[in-house]
DNA sequence: GGCAGTTCGCCC
DNA sequence: GACGTGCGAACTGCCA
């Protein structure tokens, strides 16, 4: 029935709350903060799209003393004032609704709850039909047969609409009952206090025996347990209490006709030029055309507007002079960067394309673009392109702007950046992606496809080149970001491209030896068992041990029993199946990860086989590296047995000799400089060891009597401290009760003061500021320091303390490594950077610069950086790296 | 057969 | 009630 009302109403104060907390604090060019706007406006569009509304209105809550603050002084007593950055986004909201000639109600002294139970309640008596939207569950006991609420779940993106019939089946209550749920079981975020210690569940089973909180308290005999029976008859006052603050008043003094909420349609052109002046791009092709658009505003175009032109080698220098300093480009690159086929390259400036397909050779044209000091090229991934490039042996010009590690550091908690997420978040071009291919299965994609997308992408590096320098001054990361991260991409490129040789036959022959045994142990674990079963499945081997065999199980996991390696060393010695089933996994493990994984790694290079890892540069939270396919970063050193594995990493030269430099307890010399305790600098300055160090401070004794147990302990607190692990963590790793792990916290923090000051200091900085820096700036978001969740809140607390001192070490060995490949370069030293493993760096040289490589890498690590403690790097030498230990 | 989720274990 | 990080192998259950 086209003819029938439909009346949406928004709870503007809801919905503009939840925007805000939901989307990351977003601000236009005039340093507005916009993203609750844009959340709400987002919203509004979807709404005016999907329920094609009739009448339309948004109620906003106006002045402090409700009603409700009458009752009960605390209301919404326990709730953080709004932030700055919020409350200047609601006059945003009301010009954004006034641009759509939309009305909206508030009134001095009530809430926009109030105003929708209102107008909701004379709409019902005028025949229409009204949808609510709300992110507030109290809205649920408006619902009737006139009445339907629409809730946001998890952000705004998705909802959830509720009529009488949902709200049974979810709560298997009438909506009028919501009233009596939250008198029961009160609200923490308006501070409504309810009945203590009653949740959703047990105010949910009361309700079911009772349909209201009067009767509920009425039959408090009744309840289930004796504790709760108590409860009830204690806090009667306040569940009562609680219900009437939960209840919407529905008879607010307030004028409302219906017919002015009548809504038919807006002024596009009004929209658009709110849209443009805040800056929303992305919602502007969401906009019908037409409409009285004035000139004035200026825009980028969106990616529909780019056409991507195709054109042909000869047409590129023409191209390429028009180009501003800044130009955008794209290399089109299937699959991995080092081996992938390259199909084309795209070239862009904000407003215009271009796509030059490529088959394999690189035109000169091109090679004289990317070797062009005087432009400026914009690439999403500079050391990707950088490395593909390396491997048809062309150098790109340093003068590149890398937008994926600008996008990095701006928010580096957010794990790798999505290429397409980040231009839709930041630019808002919904770019659809090529589709992928399986290494079985191939996808044939056209031409036009590929050069649509990549001109998009070229393009779009553009605008986000602006939007990230821009971002990185502000945030003072700027010189990380052009001294550190950007130099260190073309280092790590150079690694990439160089590889590390791997001596296959060796591997080969290791492989051999541990299947051999691994079937042997495998025979030996069925006979034991009296059964074959799959080892490799947790699944059967809890069955075998547990159920079959009768062992006592210690720990579950979410599908069944744990039989991870510290549960079964505590069973070793009751079984002797349970050392086998220890030897079968770690065996396996070296087989299947490390042999396995590596022969897969390996390409052939001439006569040499030689692994490529890649390392993430944007991915970790913490500013260190990663690595992968193979990650040569977990390569096995704790066992002998596993520590063999180093041995198949040699040099390219039989001659030659692998160098291997740590830093030694970078982390805690870190810790000790910027807390500025003490007894650690002492300790450092004497260059003492800091474990034996600590269980002297710790456990009172002399260093002579420190004893293994001791010492071990004591390098797990230290270790704890560095990698932010709680009390829990500690009593796992020394396998220790958690109380007991707790008290060495407290002893190692009444021994280093300084360092429980830095701790303390840090989490206070960190809610002020919520993030936290390294000593070269690099930043870390903490949004969950301010969570109420004790675990969540807890958890932030420690990388507070944490990600600094990490994030230190990682700054260091990273700036180390710019300065180191400097050197070699300008010394023209035959001698390669390999690897680096968060702490060390691996080379490899020929004999004749051991010497001088020596010297050079253990001065660039140790004078890198002036600390109030010194810096010193280990450094070994030998024919594999297993050797140069 | 592909995908996501889980468990396990290696490194710093 | 589950808590430093990241990568990857193998299994499992689910989908087509």
């Amino acid at each position: 029935m086209s003819d029938k009302t439909k009346l949406v109403l928004i709870d503007g104060n809801s919905i503009t709350y939840r925007a805000f907390f939901a989307l990351p604090p977003l601000s236009n060019s005039k340093g507005q903060y916009t993203n609750a706007a844009y959340g709400f406006t987002t919203m509004l569009l979807r709404l005016l799209q999907d329920e094609q509304p009739t009448h339309l209105v948004v109620a906003f809550d106006k002045g402090k003393a409700t009603i409700r603050q009458e009752i009960y002084a605390d209301y919404k007593g326990t709730r953080e004032k709004t932030p700055s950055e919020l409350r200047e986004q609601f006059p945003i909201v009301r010009e954004i609704l006034n641009s759509f000639d939309i009305p909206y109600v508030e009134l001095e002294g009530h809430e926009a709850d109030d105003l929708i139970g209102t107008i909701t309640k004379q709409a019902e008596a005028a025949g229409y039909d009204s949808l609510v939207v709300t992110g507030d569950k109290d809205l649920l006991q408006l619902v009737s047969d006139r009445v339907t609420t629409m809730l946001t779940r998890k952000g705004l993106s998705e909802t959830e609409k509720y009529t009488a019939g949902e709200i049974n089946e979810r709560y298997g209550l009438t909506p009028l009952q919501i009233i009596d749920l939250k008198g029961l079981m009160g609200d923490t975020s308006d501070n409504i206090p309810g009945i203590p210690g009653v949740g959703e569940k047990t105010a949910l089973k009361l309700l079911a025996q009772f349909p209201s909180v009067e009767e509920v308290l009425q039959h408090a005999d009744e309840a289930p347990g004796k504790k709760l029976q108590e409860k009830l008859r204690e806090h009667a006052e306040s569940a009562l209490l609680s219900k009437r603050l939960a209840t919407i008043n529905r008879d607010v003094p307030i004028d409302v006709n219906l017919e002015a909420l009548r809504f038919e349609s807006y002024d596009a052109g009004k929209v658009r030029d709110m849209f443009k002046s805040l800056e929303f791009k992305s919602l502007l092709d969401r906009l019908p055309e037409g409409g009285t658009e004035s000139e004035a505003v200026a825009d980028a175009p969106t990616h529909q507007q780019i056409e991507t032109l195709m054109i042909n080698v000869g047409e590129l220098p023409e191209i390429i002079d028009s180009l501003p300093q800044a130009v955008g480009l794209h290399l089109d690159l299937e699959g991995n960067y080092q081996l992938g086929e390259m199909h084309g390259l795209a070239i862009a400036t904000g407003e215009s394309a271009w796509y030059l397909p490529l088959d394999g050779a690189l035109p000169e044209q091109v090679v004289a673009l990317m070797q062009n000091a005087d432009k400026m090229k914009v690439f999403y991934d500079v050391k990707a392109v950088c490395t593909a490039l390396k491997t048809r042996g062309i150098a790109l010009d340093h003068n590149a702007f890398c937008t994926l590690l600008g996008s990095y550091l701006l928010a580096p908690s957010d794990g790798a950046p999505d290429l397409f997420d980040v231009i839709d978040r930041q630019i808002g071009w919904k770019i659809d992606p090529l589709p992928k291919g399986t290494p079985k299965k191939k996808v044939e994609v056209s031409l036009q496809d590929r050069a649509r997308v990549a001109g998009a992408i070229a393009a779009a590096n553009v605008l986000l080149k602006e939007q990230v320098e821009q971002a990185l001054l502000e945030a003072n990361l700027m010189p990380l970001y052009r001294d550190l991260e950007l130099p260190l991409s073309f280092v790590l490129a150079d690694m990439e491209h160089s590889g590390v040789r791997i001596d296959t036959d060796e591997l080969k022959e290791i492989g051999e030896n541990l299947r051999g045994r691994i079937e042997h142990l495998q025979a030996e674990i069925h006979e034991l068992a009296g059964v074959e079963f799959n080892l490799n499945s947790p699944k059967q081997l809890g069955e075998i041990l547990f159920d079959k065999l009768g062992l006592p199980a210690s720990k579950k996991t979410k599908t069944g029993y744990s039989t991870s390696a510290d549960v079964l060393e505590k069973l070793a010695p009751h079984a002797p199946i349970v050392q086998k089933i220890l030897d079968f996994r770690h065996l396996g493990k070296l087989l299947s990860t490390y042999v396995e994984g590596l022969l897969n790694a390996a390409r052939k290079q001439g006569d040499m086989f030689r692994v490529h890892t890649q390392f993430n540069q944007a991915l970790t939270a913490t500013g260190r590296l990663s690595s992968t396919e193979p990650n040569l970063q977990n390569i096995p050193i704790r066992t002998e047995e596993g520590r063999r594995l180093r041995h198949v990493f040699v040099p390219t030269d039989a001659s030659w000799k692998i160098l291997a430099a740590d830093y030694s307890q970078i982390e805690l010399r870190v810790l000790a400089h910027i807390s500025a305790d003490e007894s650690m600098i002492d300790a450092f300055v004497h260059d003492e060891d800091i474990h034996t160090r600590t269980a002297t401070q710790v456990f009172e004794v002399s260093p002579a009597e420190v004893d293994s147990n001791m010492r071990r302990a004591a390098k797990a607190v230290n270790f704890g401290i560095v990698y932010g692990i709680s009390d829990f963590g500690l009593s796992q790793n020394l396998n220790i009760p958690r109380k007991q792990a707790a008290q060495f916290i407290e002893s190692y923090f009444a021994k280093f003061p300084g360092v429980k000051r830095y701790m303390e200091d840090v989490v206070e900085q960190a809610r002020k500021d919520e993030s936290v820096s390294t000593l070269l700036g690099r930043k870390r978001h903490l949004p969950d320091i301010k969570a109420s969740n004790f675990n969540i809140r807890s958890f932030a607390e420690r990388t507070a303390m944490n990600t600094p001192i990490q994030g230190t070490a990682a700054d260091i060995i990273k700036k180390a490594m710019v300065n180191i490949q400097g050197v070699i370069k300008r010394q023209n030293l035959r001698a390669r950077m390999l690897l680096q493993v968060h702490d060390e760096l691996i080379f490899e040289c020929p004999p004749e610069e051991i010497e001088a490589l020596t010297e050079l890498v253990r001065r660039e690590m140790e004078q890198v950086i002036e600390l109030s403690v010194p810096l010193k790097a280990d450094i070994n030498v030998g024919d594999t790296w297993y050797e140069a230990k």
